[in-house]
DNA sequence: GGAAGACAAATTGTATACATCTTGTATATG
DNA sequence: CATATACAAGATGTATACAATTTGTCTTCC
């Protein structure tokens, strides 16, 4: 398409807020960033808009955006409903996804493998967000993807606060993880819901273990942290 | 706020898409609104940008904005996932709501109530929508209430397909769901999630047994329809 | 008569200039 | 010295002008 521009803006802050580059709370830039981008400030604060409604911004009146916060209140939250929506997009999926859609989610599996294999955390981030939100794709439920959205965001940041490279425990879960995607992949092309939502279930409880231990709300602004300090 | 203008068309047009004065899959026009309205194009756009993320409008690149459609696969999905999040919601509103929120949603139902008695049509599909908004509000999970939103749009939409003000079997049924939201209420000031769970659900039934009668694609355009009676 | 193509009108997308609001700082004042 | 106020710098919000794309219509050619 030609909106290479705005397309791009779009898709790259997506990923900047994934992969913590943009750290939560903290503000955007109209100016900077329509420079880095190239284009005007119009365009870009239609995709700052979009992304809002998505819940990766936060716009406030006469302040701009901001990167979606993080604190425990809506950690709590997270813990409460993700597995529910987990599990109604699982179902949902394994009845209707498309060999298409399955052939898509394969192209995304190996790409999470390979960047597993190349111990490259933030392909890896990436790769398995895409990977989960197809599958709500799958689910093809205009009323439940909005939710798997929010979820897969807060889901994604948080991953990161707890993954080490260097860490044994931590490559071995993210091998778990992979194995628990192709078994997912296989149960949909079956047309086993049961098993597809027992699967999503156990793979989140990889996840689960390993976030509650680590959740903590976001870190003190740095001049404050540097007043407390002084 | 100062925002008098952004904010009025934002929150105009969301009622024009609840009371289906704007029709399902009719496109918008931009310079019109925005004469309509008095201000410009560019905030305009961004109150598109902004609705289309809450899942009032749909928007296609070079071809503006349209009101989200309501076609049978959505509805199917619908039927699928209502229940699951308005128990969800209900749940987590009797755990987490504030009695200034109580209040608040108390008043909503006595502008119902009123409505239901004059019967305005119109203004009753405005506060029920709102009522469920704010029991959205109570549950507080930004995680729950993107899908939430969603529903509610097309619940509003969809109730106003069948009512009829002349027909005494809806102006019972209207009496029946106001009847039902002052037990909720209750349920909730008593903080006993069970059985505001259990008065959700049979709110939802009340709907239900209504609509599944009724639920029909997105009617043809008129100039198509003259076209073949031509 | 019908299909293809070119042009014109209308609509959407973007850039820039201007207006408004917020915020930090400096100065005055108690 | 602390607080309040005024002003200036910076950032956000809006309007308008212009560019690009779509769409409808008219002509041309088979």
């Amino acid at each position: 398409m030609k909106d290479s521009k705005k397309f791009k803006s779009y898709h790259d802050l997506k990923q900047r807020v994934l992969t913590l580059e943009l750290s939560p709370g903290s503000a955007l830039d109209e100016v900077a960033l329509s420079a880095e981008y190239g284009l005007s400030r119009t365009p870009l604060r239609e995709v700052f808009h979009r992304l809002a409604g998505e819940g990766y911004l936060s716009l406030a009146s006469n302040k701009g955006a901001s990167v979606s916060s993080m604190d425990l209140a809506t950690m709590r939250n997270f813990f409460q409903s993700a597995p529910m929506i987990y599990a109604a997009i699982a179902r949902l999926a394994c009845e209707q996804a498309s060999t298409t859609q399955i052939n898509a989610v394969k192209k995304t599996q190996a790409r999470f493998h390979k960047a597993m294999k190349a111990s490259k955390a933030q392909d890896m981030v990436v790769h398995n967000h895409r990977l989960h939100e197809q599958l709500g794709e799958m689910a093809a439920s205009p009323y439940l993807t909005p939710s798997l959205g929010r979820l897969l965001i807060d889901h994604a940041r948080m991953s990161q606060r707890f993954y080490r490279v260097r860490e044994a425990s931590s490559r071995q879960r993210i091998a778990k993880a992979s194995e628990q995607h192709e078994a997912m992949i296989e149960a949909i092309e079956q047309r086993n819901p049961a098993m597809c939502v027992d699967l999503t279930m156990q793979h989140w409880e990889l996840s689960r273990r390993e976030m509650d231990k680590y959740v903590l709300p976001d870190p003190l602004p740095f001049d404050i942290a540097t007043d407390l300090a002084g």
